[in-house]
DNA sequence: TTAACGAACTAAATCGATTAAGTTAGTTAC
DNA sequence: GTAACTAACTTAATCGATTTAGTTCGTTAA
């Protein structure tokens, strides 16, 4: 086992001092080109890095982001990551990703642990538990230490930073128009309490987009479940139920596990999809790709959320003296992804 | 914007010198209990957290775990994380997950990066590329820092370190002895070439499952894939010549994207699952889970795997004295999680 | 009376890097 | 001949913490 390389190390091995080598290895003109070409060449031969944290302390500055985020089972997650990461990359950033599981002590914890010196700035969802408490003193305790936060998706007014965030209204408009045009009239929506934010924006699309054909809506049509993120045995029950009170010649979900469980039920009792009824759902993931029929899907680009959170992120920590207290919201655009659980549209 | 605390500012404000400070917070009885309890009252009230990168600088330790995987989008790979999370965790530990995508230069310039100064140790699952390249250097090189590593999953020979496996072969075997035992006579096989480890055990499972109850194996109900990971154009098409070209009643899959895919031609032939023909599949995701029907999955345990992984990496960061220079090899078991693709078994 | 001791601190080294502020020796200018 | 200048270094401060090795002063023992 052989010790790493320190500048300390190759000052004694080359009998000068530690600066003399910190200076020749970062081609400083104070230095004779003779001796900063031997250190230099002696640097290489035994692949000497400098110490990251040593940097870190030095420059008070980590070029590190911290994402913190609910789940990473969640294909959408997955998917912000990359996006998040092959930015970062471009601009010699890194990532350090920690997850919550939905638990604000964990959420709390996690941040505190990162702002203590292992990053400069934050990208978050924020957990449901946080949600649910409105208890973010975490969030607003980073912020006034200086470091930058952008949130994403899950997102709570009130706190100074910068948001990203998908058009929910506009996606599920998207969705449920296409299904009018071709030929749904009784569409019905799986959402969630009015209390999550994406349910609440996702049924709005669902009332604009029939506000625009002058279609009346049936209040019996809007099932509206506690828990977006889990099917548990209640809620299976709930979309059971509402599948087989309504005659519904469609169906929006507000996310994948809806859509692929309501696809069961309907198959159970004997219609087909699409010609009997239609299904889109929100959400692009790897369910609605593979099932059978293929779902119709509204995409919501986490990859470019991801992009854009971190490069909203990284400018705030490229210039801080733009200390102008201003944030802003980004939108990210949907679109649809036709599949097979959609007619075709007749142009 | 409060800046944050530090040893320093606290001695300034309550003018003592740094180190007794630190002593008062660490309780160390060389201080006075009135000075101590003056300090530590003060740093609560100013909520003060040493900063970790000093700490870590200072104690060349950081109490972090890096763990570098080739893709997230994998469900198994995020039970695996949980695992990981949730052993760091009880063990005061902090886990920083970095992504290769399948690239070995991105394996290799995340590990340098962590390696110098980030983290006390890695686990790793190594990449396709990395594997196809037969490069090791890396891995090689922060071994011989001195920093311990543990492979999962996808491991290499020849490297000075843990490993921790699934038991591939019996896994396999599970699978397709309990589609022989559910009355499957032909039974056809999706894995991968050889070369890829995990491929080649479960072809092991998949013949050793036939000899077991003397049945003879027709070699082409094997069809090996160059790609265990996605499911590209050209699988798809051997997928479904493989499935039309033989009179199969059982099929089992390496993972679950060709059982997806497969179940979804078996569909359109107009055969019914699991009547006409079972399938069984490696790796319990979200897909086996969802689909109509829901397939029979061999689970791999995940979290199980992380938490082995590391208790074990721990382990030695703990002990670094045992220098024993010896490196075991731990499987965790595989159990078959019945679903509707397989017929119910006579008991 | 004074050496010895201990309580309660402080000073300084250290981790590994960067960099402003010296230092030394040789060259140039007048 | 010497002041001024410069090339090529070195010293030392700094980031924020810990810890070993002092220091100071009051108390006790002989």
């Amino acid at each position: 086992m052989k010790r790493k390389l320190t500048l300390k190390s190759i000052a004694k091995e080359m009998d000068v001092s530690i600066s003399t080598v910190s200076k020749a290895l970062r081609d400083s003109p104070e230095i004779s080109e003779e001796t900063r070409e031997k250190i230099k060449a002696y640097a290489k031969l035994y692949n000497y890095k400098p110490n990251n944290i040593a940097l870190s302390l030095k420059n008070r500055k980590t070029n590190t982001i911290g994402v913190i985020i609910p789940q990473i089972v969640h294909h959408f997650f997955t998917t912000v990551i990359r996006g998040i990461e092959a930015e970062a990359r471009d601009h010699n950033y890194n990532v350090i990703i920690c997850l919550s599981n939905n638990d604000f002590d964990k959420e709390v914890l996690n941040m505190e642990l990162l702002a203590n010196g292992s990053t400069d700035g934050f990208i978050l969802s924020v957990s449901k538990e946080t949600m649910q408490k409105e208890d973010y003193h975490h969030l607003n305790e980073v912020i006034d230490q200086g470091m930058p936060v952008v949130m994403f998706d899950r997102v709570v007014e009130g706190i100074s930073c910068d948001r990203v965030l998908i058009n929910d209204t506009e996606g599920a408009k998207k969705g449920v128009t296409h299904m009018i045009r071709t030929g749904c009239r009784k569409i019905g929506i799986i959402t969630s309490e009015d209390y999550v934010s994406v349910g609440r924006l996702r049924t709005e699309g669902y009332l604009d987009a029939h506000d625009d054909f002058g279609i009346e809506v049936d209040e019996n049509r809007i099932l509206k479940l506690d828990n977006i993120d889990d099917l548990d045995e209640s809620a299976k029950k709930r979309i059971k139920e509402f599948i087989e009170n309504n005659e519904l010649d469609g169906l929006f979900t507000v996310n994948e596990l809806f859509a692929v469980y309501a696809a069961r039920v309907i198959a159970k009792s004997g219609k087909t999809v699409p010609d009997d009824i239609s299904i889109v759902c929100f959400t692009d993931g790897e369910l609605s790709e593979h099932m059978v029929p293929s779902i119709t899907a509204v995409s919501q680009h986490g990859e470019e959320m991801g992009r854009k959170a971190a490069s909203i992120l990284i400018n705030k920590l490229e210039r801080p003296e733009d200390e102008t207290e201003e944030y802003g919201t980004s939108y990210i655009e949907t679109s649809l992804i036709e599949r097979e659980s959609t007619r075709k549209l007749n142009r």
